[in-house]
DNA sequence: CTAGTTGATAACCCATAGGCATTATATATT
DNA sequence: AATATATAATGCCTATGGGTTATCAACTAG
């Protein structure tokens, strides 16, 4: 009785909640499992809650468990990001602002905004990650980012998005084939090749725009390869493995055996928006934000 | 050395960064000074950034020290709130429940129950997908929902059914109909119309139901067209393509070119059942079945 | 110079986190 | 039905380290 939370019940609460399995969270954090379960056993007395049921072979978490947990990661995370801060003001290089982005911001949107931002703010360090739309969603939550670079239109209330750059769409074609900028005049001109697509898990918005981009010119598009990566996409077009629909500004910097046709006469367009979170307790992330 | 920081490290840190005086602090926090001491020296060598600067006679924050208890203060009015929260999620009077729903229990049941909820537990919010008997059932088995509102006479063992409206039967006929309110005496007056039901897929139950309502009057239907949505229904008879017969609250806001008469003097009942896994693990669950 | 502050240091004490051995219970196997 | 194997919980023990008191060192005020 009388006793008080620690940040350990936490640690080990999560390694539990993660593992689902007490012997194995107790070897990951380097304990024996019955201390592990007493603390935890604690844990509950202290909070007066359950947060795992222990139900015949399998250990699984609460709806209040649950809730903890999310809790938890996300004040863990920024807690970590608050002492290594705190080490920065320190030595007076304050400020660090975690980038997430797709690797079509790095065409021009970033490489921008660091050169300004470098210019204007050398103090701000940016960490920079190549994430998934999905994976910088998660990431800005858990307060893993601060500034997500995404092509979505529809994300969790406590993010706010804003539209950053805003793109025409392109068709990739190898060298070789008959279309040219003088002879190229709708999209349903290679209605009957293959089509190479960004795959939809990595960027479904993305997806969805190219099939209506087909599906408003009166043909649904035979997709037989999916990449992540513009390289790949272009290395399989110039292979003649089929042709691709892109953002425009994709093409910059790569230099390969294909040509690319911006498509006349369609409404979509490729948007990339800033990403944040809300309530982001980062004081670096304002001065970036209003370069955007 | 290979201390780990606990809370404790960060309560003292904030009594000390508020008080800015170690003996005070210690007094306020029921420890000796010299512990406290000890505590903050300790915090201090295990972030590697001086927190306080000690200088004559007084004791003041460094930059990183007036950083750190900004940040903290934060994360403990987080922690707090979060804490009393998983509280709350525990006693079910903060949480999600998942409903699935036919479009039928929209009419008045469904609408009723949210306004019910949100009125006296505000903090619980809903998910509602409108989904067929048979998906409820399954959603409800995998976990996928909380609560389906359903019309199913027979159920899986695990899962529990309540009866939450029961309604008339109508005769949807099209405006131009020679019966009406005064000389409609029985279904056996349609018995040579064509019939548009709902799918039996859609709700094997309901089907069978209309089907004994005629065979009880000594006809069989002619059943030309079937639908899920009542607004298709109504449209066809509106069209002049058969009858049909409906539950009678169904009626309820649509305009349309047909009129809906009551069945007199059947047995036969239109009830809507509330269903749910016994064993459901949410606790938002039990106060939304209470409502019913 | 003395009295009265302040926080830091030293040496000891004991509460308790964590280890080991074991139990209890459920599932899989024979 | 009996046995084997896996799980988490329980009981007892040890030793780390947080908290204690006593003291020191440094400063200020009178």
């Amino acid at each position: 009785m009388g006793y008080q939370l620690e940040l350990r019940h936490f640690y080990y609460f999560l390694a539990v909640a993660e593992e689902l399995h007490f012997r194995k969270a107790a070897e990951r954090l380097c304990i024996s499992q019955p201390g592990l379960s007493r603390q935890i056993k604690q844990m509950e007395d202290i909070l007066d809650v359950k947060l795992f049921i222990r139900d015949k072979r399998k250990v699984s978490l609460t709806a209040a468990g649950t809730y903890l947990k999310k809790e938890v990661d996300y004040i863990f995370n920024h807690l970590d990001f608050t002492l290594k801060q705190t080490k920065l003001v320190q030595t007076g290089s304050l400020g660090e602002v975690r980038i997430g982005f797709l690797g079509s911001a790095m065409q021009s949107v970033l490489p921008d905004l660091l050169v300004k931002a470098n210019g204007q703010l050398p103090k701000i360090q940016f960490s920079l990650k190549e994430l998934a739309n999905t994976a910088q969603v998660e990431a800005l939550e858990k307060d893993q980012l601060d500034l997500g670079f995404v092509r979505l239109s529809r994300v969790p209330q406590n993010l706010q998005l804003k539209a950053v750059f805003t793109d025409t769409f392109s068709l990739v074609l190898p060298k070789g084939h008959f279309l040219n900028k003088t002879n190229f005049t709708g999209i349903d001109q290679v209605s009957t090749e293959h089509f190479i697509l960004f795959s939809s898990d990595y960027s479904s918005l993305y997806y969805d725009k190219i099939m209506s981009i087909c599906e408003d010119k009166g043909f649904t598009p035979v997709v037989t390869h999916k990449s992540v990566h513009a390289h790949t996409i272009f290395k399989l077009v110039e292979s003649g493995l089929g042709v691709a629909i892109i953002p425009t500004s994709l093409q910059k910097g790569f230099k390969m055996g294909v040509k690319f046709l911006e498509i006349p006469n369609i409404p979509q367009r490729a948007v990339l928006y800033a990403l944040w979170k809300k309530d982001n307790r980062n004081p670096a992330l304002q001065p970036i934000l209003n370069f955007l």
